[in-house]
This record gives structure tokens, C-alpha cells and sequence, in this order.
DNA sequence: TATGAATGAGATTTCATTCAT
DNA sequence: TATGAATGAAATCTCATTCAT
């Protein structure tokens, strides 16, 4: 349970506390969460600033909110039909895509809370959460499940360095041009996402299936 | 020119912004820019807060010239015997590793530098620098030669393409290791350095060279 | 009757009135009364701050309802027979005794709620209450009784002085030892608490037996 | 030295400090000082609030620099020939007497400082801070210095504890009517300074010459 | 009635930047 | 020129008190 949160015992409450939430997100688009002022939240929900206060301990207490947000949204998203796209009846090569292609999503359709989420987290290394270890672990353990399942065509010879490989891999490449799209180098503007995507895939289906070391 | 330098005639002159830099720098190892008080800069610096102004302009003014410094040491790098290592005396895959191992010490050499740089950039999405772009047309053009030189070897059937992907692998795969380490999952930290270099450059070797797609 | 309390006429609203006493009571063993919030009232006697209000018309309004259950408390205990202690059928000097012993017991005893009460009135020069009154001249004609009775002993040739005297010593000695231990300073810490009680009286005997001025 | 001020090198400063000090004393002639600003205490001294946080680190770092100046005042007024009235030629009583006389001006004169320091330090049982210890140890020695002069007529047997139970009298006998007069009870309110202080002498005299304990 | 929510009105504090010596 | 002092403009946070259910 995130800890900058304050339990609630009303509708009422829960109310202000999402019309805070949203306004956050909302801001988030447009602005570092650090260059948000508690106010401006306030007044982008349509209540006083002490009433932030009710709900959020102190202005941090929102990050853990949006953690929890966050991984909530993965959690739906994964129990949805589409994420469940079954991986057992193709190849290597399309599983790896239909991977690349979720990974992709999720940041496009989270994107402002994740830039949040990240930057905050790499502008304050002191304040070491745990929140995103749970998302962490089910990555790699997803790739643990692909390298095993399609371990015929894997050339890699030592299977837990490969996933770990491959989840680093994938948690970082769409970074940038998915957090950060207008800082992005024109490298890779000229691809479609589809395109890009494609790559990405591409990039990590090579790794697995290269011709082994001499 | 950096905008938010101001220009300087004296030798004194150079020597305070020098020790405002130096400053600076020491005081990025442990807290972020954003953290860190003109007032701070210049006690650290031996300096008053107004001499801080006669140098720069305000304090977003060290950016620039923060990414200045950063770009200077990378020309004196690359400009020295070590990183001129002869690629072309070399299969590709020690050619790819080559680079990844220069590209892993130069962040490591340059963490703080860089990892400053790179939070205010991601930041601040509004103020668009185009301090970078030399490095990133660079580092695009390094890797067209490499594909070029390596023809042969190279499966990949567009070869601009798999230069701007390698581009830009290459130059975020080892953010999250290399600038935030305290931050990164557990994934690769049973990988020594080497290690992951190796994998960071295989990595790239079977995408460049895996099985053309059917 | 006190000003800042409201008037009820049912049983449940005492019953919330005399928990909310009980929490303040308890709060101020640890804080200043100025450091305890409505909320922390409320929470401690495990109602919500709105019912606070119901009882009270403002914080201040605890003040005098504190004044008049310490006053109480003084009433019941100087009803009681162990304070109605026979000053009749001893010498001065025991009564003396008997009067800083049941002084300093009294302080003992209501320590957290005198404390409060004492440092409120002080902090706050401005509200002067009157509700310490019938306390200090009972003190007072207790102090002009034992004089009257003991007059043979007593060399104090202004009798009204004498006594005016003695209420304000009695009244003020205890305070400092009593209220605020810690930050006494060592002077009496050497002393046990019968031993000081003694001293005090002692003191107190000496000026009312000493050989007159010349 | 006190904790809360910050060093100063600029004449200007000094005069804000003292500015800022001159302040606060005024205030506290109306007012605790927990119910003063910062921004009141700057605006009566004609500076901005910010201002003040140049010269105090917070609004506690008053408390220090006021304990500090009101020993310096004690320390000057001590040094000062009135303070030095010799007390080997004379009696007991005198001495005594000039005592009183001595601690009761000193009082009056430093009324509002004295009091805003005594209820801080009583409000705030935790800081506890040692600034005090020195006057004490200081107070204590002279009483054993005036015990020690006038052996001959004192008849309290145990000096030690005639001079303690002495230095804790006169440290809070005069607290009451020099530093909250207005609350002080009717008791000694028909007495003249100069009859009262001649009776909390006559006290200590009683106290110390009357006959022994059988 | 009783309550949790809401808030107005500040309080303290910070700091980039300018001023005055 | 170089400096320490000064400050305007916020930002975060608190809390006695009222509101609305």
C-alpha cells in the first residue's frame, strides 16, 4: 500500500482524491512533477489546497499514488484479452514482436504517468522504493517462460544471463523515444512505430538465435 | 556558443568560472541539479552568489555549458590513442565490442556529467537544446561505417535503417546501468561489467547478422 | 460558570464532554497545550473534530473547563479528611509541615493540568480570567488563620503582611520543583522530595518566628 | 555561543541583527512570543521576512541569541559598580537585603526578555538546553559565599543545603510578581516594591538564623 | 445528532536574483 | 570588480473552524 496516501473513509473523499489524480496526470503532460506546485493541482481539481493535505501527507505522497496507479493500469491491461495474446502458437520471431509491440503500447498509452514515475525515480536516488519490484521480477520471469518455451531454436548457451539480457533489454529501449519522443535524436524518426517495433524485435530475436560464440 | 555563459575577456575571469564548474560538478555526484542552490555552487567554489552571475546568466545557464564540457571531453577522448582503436583490423563482432566497451567507460568516466545532463534534458521537454546534435550525427555516422565495412558479414537488408537502430541502442542501452545503477533491477547485477558488455555487443552482432527475414 | 463551554442537557453529551477532558488531560502530559491540536483532542477521545464544537465554542473554550475541574479537584480533596489534617493540636512548625506537605501533594498529583493551566495564564497576559480567585483568598484566609492561631509564636509585627506573604511564598515555591522538574537546575535535586517539603516549611517558619527588626 | 544565529562579517548585518532584536524584544512586551511572526518581528524592524533567515537559521534560533543577551546583561550589570555594593561590611540582613534588592531590579529591568525566555523553556520541557547552567552554578556559589561570611549568626546546620534551598528561593520567589504581575493575585499586590522585597529578604534571614530543629 | 470532508487564512522557509558597498 | 546583504515571490504545510451528509 502506497504510504503517502491517507486512508479514507467516505465517498466524498474518494472523489477529491480521484479529481487530485487526474488533475496530477493531467499536469504531468505539460510539466515536471517537480515543477507542479501543490496549488496548482489544488486548483486543476477544483479544491483547496489544504484539502491536499487530507489525502496526501505531503506533496511526495503522491508518488507511490501514481505508482500504484500505474501498476494497477499493467495489472488490468495484463488480465485483458489482448495482452493474453496467446505466444504458444507461433514463432519465436512473432512472440518476440507481439512483446515489442505490448512493451510499446503500454508506454504510448501510459506515458505521462510513467515519464513521471521514471524521472522521479532517477532524480532521487536517495529515496529508494520498492514499488516496482514486483513489476520487475514478472518480467523476468515472462522471459525465463519464452527462452524456456522456444529453447529449440535458442542458440544462447547460458539461459538465465539471456533473460535477464532480455528484460534489461527490454525495459530500457523504448525509453527514449517513448518517454521522450521530442528529446529523441532523429536516429530513429524516420521509422514508423511499426517499424520501430519491428527492430526492436528483430534486435532481440538476433541475440537469441545468433550463431554461438567460438 | 553556450546562451547562458556570458563572454569573459579576463584570465581571473575564466579561472572563478572554472572553479564554479569544478564546483558544480563535485556537487552533482550527490544531489541533482535541480537540488543543488546557486548559493551552494558558489561556497563550494570558494566564491559569492553575485560572482556567480557575472559568469552566467542564471542558473540554467550552467546547462549549456555543463553540455559543453561533456562534448569537449568527449572530443579529447575520442581524439586520443585509446578510442582510436583500430576497428578495422578486427572481425565485426570484436568491432561491436569495442564500441560498447568504449561507450560503457565513457559513462562511467563521465557519470555524474552526464547523468545531470541527461535528467534536466528529459526534464525540461520544453527547452530544446541543440547541443547534442553533433554527438548523435556522429555516432550515426560511426555506425554506417561500421555496416559499411562490415558489408559482407551484414544480413540486414536496409542497412540505414539497422545503422540508426544501432544508433540508438548504443546510446541508451547503458543509461539505466551505467547512470542510475542504485535503480536498476536486480537483472544484470549478477553480470560483471564485462560480462555485460559482452552481451550488450552480442546483442547488436545478431541483429546485424541473424537470418534475413522471410 | 466557565465561559468557552457550551451548556447540554443530555447525558450522552457530558459523557462526549468529559472524554474529551480526559484526552486533553492525557495530551498534555506530553505537550504544551498550544501544541495540541482540535483533531489530536478529538481523535484521542475518539470523536470526530466537528463534535468538538458542539461542546466547545473554540479551543480556548477548554481553558476555563480546565480551571474549573482543577478546582474541583482542590474542592473534593479539601473535603476530603486526609487534607482536613487537625492544625489545632500541633506547633506551628508542624503545621507549617502539614502545609507544604499537602501543598506540594496537591502539585504532585494535578501536575499535567496545573502545568497548563499555569503556562496558558502566563502565555497570555491579555485573558485574564478570574476563575483563580476564590482559590487565593481561601489561601489566603487559611494563611491569616494560622497566623491568628499561632499568634503567641509569631515575632512578625504586620500581621496582614505576614500572611499575604506566606500565600504568595506557599503559592509559588512549589512551582518551579514541581510543574517543570527537568528544567530545574541542580540546586535541589540533591534533595528528596521530604526532605525539600521540610526546608520549604522550615523557611516559611523562620521568617514568622525570627527576632523583630530593629 | 547560541545555535540558532549564523555569523555575520558585514557591519550592515550586525545592525539588521540588532534591528531584528530590538524587534522581538518590543513584541514580547505585548505579546509571547510564540503568538510573534517572523513576518511581524521583520516588519517592526523594517526589513523582509526573508531577511531574517540570513541572520537566524529558523524562528527557534531566536530563543539562543535572547539567552545569550540577556547573560550578556547580566554580565555587565554585575560587572557594573551598583551590582559590586559591598556586602562584607554589613549584616546578614543587609546583605540579604541588597540581594533581593539586586535580583528584584534585575528583573524589573530585564522583564520581558526574562519572560519570554522562562515560558519558552517551561513550554518546551524537551529542548533542554544548558545555556541557563552557567548563571546557576554562578547564583549557587554566592549564596555559599554569603553563607560562608556570615557563619557566626547562621544556625542552619546543614550549609549546603541552606545555601541550595537559598539560591532555588531566590531564583522563583520574584518570578510571579516580576514577570506576570498582572496575573499575580491580590495577595502581595497592596505591598510597595521596596516593602516586598524587604520582606522576601526577611524571609531568607528567618530562614537562616532562626533557632535549630530539636 | 454526529461525522468526515473541506477550507481560509496564515506560518515558516527557500532561493534565484539584485543591490550597495 | 567582488562581495555579503537583502529581498520578492513563491512553495509547502498546518489547523481552527465550518459545511454537508
Amino acid at each position: 500500500m502506497s504510504q503517502g496516501a491517507k486512508k479514507t473513509h467516505q465517498s466524498r473523499s474518494k472523489q477529491t482524491r480521484d479529481s487530485l489524480l487526474k488533475a496530477l496526470e493531467k499536469l504531468l503532460e505539460t510539466k515536471d512533477f517537480a515543477d507542479i506546485s501543490v496549488a496548482e493541482i489544488a486548483a486543476t481539481a477544483g479544491v483547496s489546497p489544504a484539502s491536499v493535505y487530507r489525502r496526501f501527507d505531503k506533496k511526495q505522497g503522491f508518488i507511490p499514488v501514481l505508482i500504484d496507479l500505474y501498476l494497477e493500469r499493467l495489472r488490468e491491461w495484463s488480465a485483458s484479452p489482448g495482452a493474453r495474446a496467446d505466444i504458444e502458437k507461433c514463432t519465436l520471431r512473432q512472440a518476440l514482436h507481439r512483446i515489442a509491440g505490448a512493451g510499446w503500447r503500454q508506454l504510448q498509452q501510459q506515458n505521462h504517468l510513467m515519464r513521471a514515475i521514471y524521472l522521479h525515480g532517477r532524480s532521487h536516488l536517495d529515496l529508494l522504493g520498492t514499488e516496482g519490484d514486483q513489476f520487475e521480477s514478472a518480467l523476468l520471469v515472462a522471459m525465463q517462460a519464452i527462452i524456456a518455451l522456444y529453447a529449440a531454436e535458442i542458440t544462447h548457451n547460458d539461459k538465465d544471463k539471456a533473460a535477464a539480457m532480455l528484460a534489461y533489454y527490454f525495459n530500457n529501449i523504448f525509453i527514449e523515444r517513448g518517454l521522450f519522443k521530442k528529446q529523441t535524436g532523429a536516429w530513429t524518426e524516420n521509422l514508423s512505430d511499426q517499424d520501430f517495433v519491428e527492430e526492436v524485435a528483430d534486435f532481440a530475436y538476433g541475440y537469441l538465435t545468433m550463431s554461438p560464440r567460438t
